[in-house]
DNA sequence: CGATTTCCCTGGCCGC
DNA sequence: TGCGGCCAGGGAAATC
């Protein structure tokens, strides 16, 4: 599932073709989540930026800047295609990929196609800035790493709540970008329980450290490919291979030798380890 | 308002 | 080989 690394991988391919680039035509799946894809037709592309797990493209049209909002959801790909030799060109016909749900034709041929097989991404086009249909991009937390952000006030916005510390993650306002891969593998690496309510004030700042580590190491090594994700260029990650937590229950913990432990929590499948985070 | 529940989707996998 | 049943899970909407 497309988390904060796999997203910035993306991004950084993207901000460096982009840029400058018109969009020509448009085609979408039709469905609302990605018909507003056709909005941006006629635009011209100023920046790739991403908060959280959101790809804000920034696109001026005439009647003023405006914002593609694309979120991979969790089978979602985005990935450019080279211009035909042949000039075939134009995206109106329809999907090359029986799973594509929204392709954009730019002014020097290249195409940006977005696949999607299970549909829960999801496609928006609103005036720059202009979050109001959008509730958890409005609300997102800051993102990990901002200066702004300390071990303080990460335990601040936690204490804000009472529900387990792995849910307060996953609903993207204490920090921005982390996803079910990541928040196991921040909490094993800070050693906190996933479903505790309350954490200490050294633990939040082991938190905070943990998660810039695995987001780190994510982006680092091209994202994690457990099934569906590739880059812009369609090659797979890396760090499934790197992972300590997430996908090993009932093998050995790495720390201590228990076996790891998996459950539920909250609707979301969870890795711990019973003796080591407490 | 915050917490909780439901729903959206379909390929892959399991057991028979 | 075929098929029913179940799982994965981010986020939005509905409900409490």
């Amino acid at each position: 599932m497309p988390e904060l690394p796999e997203v910035e991988t993306i991004r950084r391919q993207l901000a460096l073709t982009l840029p400058g680039r018109t969009v020509v035509d448009s085609w979408a799946f039709d469905h609302p989540k990605f018909t507003p894809a056709s909005e941006s037709v006629g635009g011209h592309i100023h920046e790739v930026r991403r908060r959280g797990k959101y790809l804000l493209i920034e696109i001026t049209r005439p009647d003023g800047p405006h914002e593609l909002i694309i979120h991979l959801g969790m089978t979602g790909q985005l990935r450019t295609e080279a211009a035909e030799p042949g000039g075939v060109g134009g995206v109106g016909g329809g999907p090359r990929d029986p799973y594509d749900r929204a392709r954009f034709e730019l002014d020097d041929g290249t195409v940006l196609a977005y696949r999607d097989v299970r549909r829960f991404g999801r496609i928006a086009w609103t005036p720059r800035g202009h979050y109001d249909g959008h509730p958890t991009l409005a609300a997102l937390g800051p993102e990990p790493f901002d200066h702004a952000l300390d071990g303080a006030a990460l335990w601040a916005a936690l204490r804000g709540s009472r529900r387990a510390v792995k849910t307060q993650l996953l609903s993207q306002r204490p920090v921005a970008g982390v996803g079910n891969i990541y928040a196991d593998e921040a909490l094993w690496i800070a050693r906190i329980r996933p479903a505790a309510r309350t954490v200490t004030r050294p633990q939040a700042v082991r938190l905070l450290e943990a998660i810039r580590s695995v987001l780190s190491a994510g982006i680092e090594h091209g994202g994690t490919t457990l099934r569906d994700y590739v880059d812009a260029q369609g090659r797979s990650g890396e760090n499934q291979h790197h992972l300590l937590c997430y996908g090993r229950g009932g093998k050995p913990c790495i720390r201590c030798g228990e076996p790891l432990r998996h459950g539920v929590l909250d609707g979301r499948g969870t890795t711990w380890c019973r003796t080591c985070q407490r």
